[in-house]
DNA sequence: TAAATACTGTGATATATATCACGTTGTCTT
DNA sequence: AAGACAACGTGATATATATCACAGTATTTA
């Protein structure tokens, strides 16, 4: 639906913050919002990049073909840009981008997007902090997960979920055994034999994909001694 | 030394190919070119992070401390900035640059970096492209190091040092067996057992540091299959 | 409603690789 | 030159976790 008020959007990414009544009116005409439910991909790996996409709501997995099974590489919340690198650094996009919830994302020409970064300043150094601290985010994970092992790569990711995308101490899985296998490089069995044990130890409470983190600390120190 | 001419430098970043005369002549006065000897730290991990570091030559590796040991981000090789993402994105380093060759490096003040970007939109694009682009390829190694196993991930180790870093199937190693580890998540004595078992297998020849891979075929096929 | 298809839990076993231990070599220091 | 210190090679052993196998439980499809 194109000619979208984005004037009056409230769910400007801070980058857009930036931009002027005109800029925002030619961003209206280029913007198209779309839905997405739980499950569907939001972009794919191997196809060509032609649009931004920013997530105005939900949560969505970032993942790519690995030698042997799919990674997840990260999660991201809404509001955020989703595959930055990946539509601007290459024509085609290295990785997809699935909806772990019902999302919804507006779609920016490339183009376009790119006249935003050379007009306006203000636009290219958010873009720029934002680039910059992803990676930061990234690195750090990186590191964490590949020198623990599995109850700390476990615990690592629990908390995250915990604590960054959720802010409670209970929420919904939104990964199956099996992606969250795929998000700390281990075997689906691993991870669903750990999971009874972080439960048989009372450290989490699981029914069905409620989870809740009972004794924070004890997570925290498994996470912490890898 | 202050008041460098980088009107005239020949070691120009793409993005400082942007600037203006006076952009290069305010430049000139900001930045001081500083020589490091193999081993020698460049920036630190937890200190502040003043200035963007700008490497002309040589070859440096990004580590950060990690949960057990240190651990190996990435290879960067001159011409390239060293942790924009760190210095851009955080006031305080979150990961540590050391030579691993004797190497120079321009050192340039954040401040002025900013204005650059924030004054020259082709400048700030160039920035953008570059952070989006190594992103893409961390991304990759990180997939494909975090699934493959021991002889795999050193293959995909020593086939990244010949092809993009020396262009050569004959080469000194830049880092130690220790640091190998490091980078590919294993301990040290794997890996020594590992490349003894490539060079039993005649896929690699090693006498001292200096190593030739012999059969690239096969390095690339162990590369492959993980 | 039945059938098919994904997703999950858990035991038994296999295996890659970490760890330990020790000797060797090389490099730096004074 | 001698001592100290770091880097390295290699055997024996321990161990974390992948893999295999199979059964149970949801969820979707016809």
């Amino acid at each position: 639906m194109p000619n979208q008020n984005c004037i009056h959007c409230g769910s400007k990414s801070d980058a857009e913050k930036h931009l002027t009544q005109g800029e925002l009116t030619t961003l209206g005409t280029s913007c198209a919002r779309v839905n997405f439910k739980k499950g569907q991909l939001i972009f794919q790996e191997g196809n060509l990049a032609t649009n931004i996409v920013y997530l105005t709501s939900g949560l969505v997995k970032i993942h790519m073909k690995g030698p042997v099974s799919d990674k997840i590489l990260r999660l991201t919340k809404a509001p955020a840009y989703l595959g930055l690198p990946t539509t601007i650094g290459d024509k085609v996009n290295q990785y997809s981008a699935t909806a772990l919830s019902n999302s919804t994302a507006c779609f920016i020409s490339l183009d376009i997007f790119r006249d935003f970064i050379v007009q306006n300043s203000g636009f290219a150094y958010e873009i720029i902090l934002d680039l910059c601290r992803n990676e930061l985010t990234d690195y750090q994970r990186y590191t964490n997960l590949s020198q623990k092992q599995l109850p700390g790569r476990l615990a690592e990711i629990l908390i995250c979920l915990s604590e960054k995308i959720f802010e409670s101490t209970r929420f919904e899985l939104p990964l199956s055994i099996t992606e969250l296998a795929d998000f700390i490089s281990s075997s689906r069995e691993s991870v669903s034999r750990q999971l009874s044990e972080f439960t048989k130890s009372k450290i989490i409470k699981l029914s069905g994909r409620e989870l809740e983190i009972v004794n924070t600390e004890l997570l925290q120190m498994i996470c912490m001694k890898g």
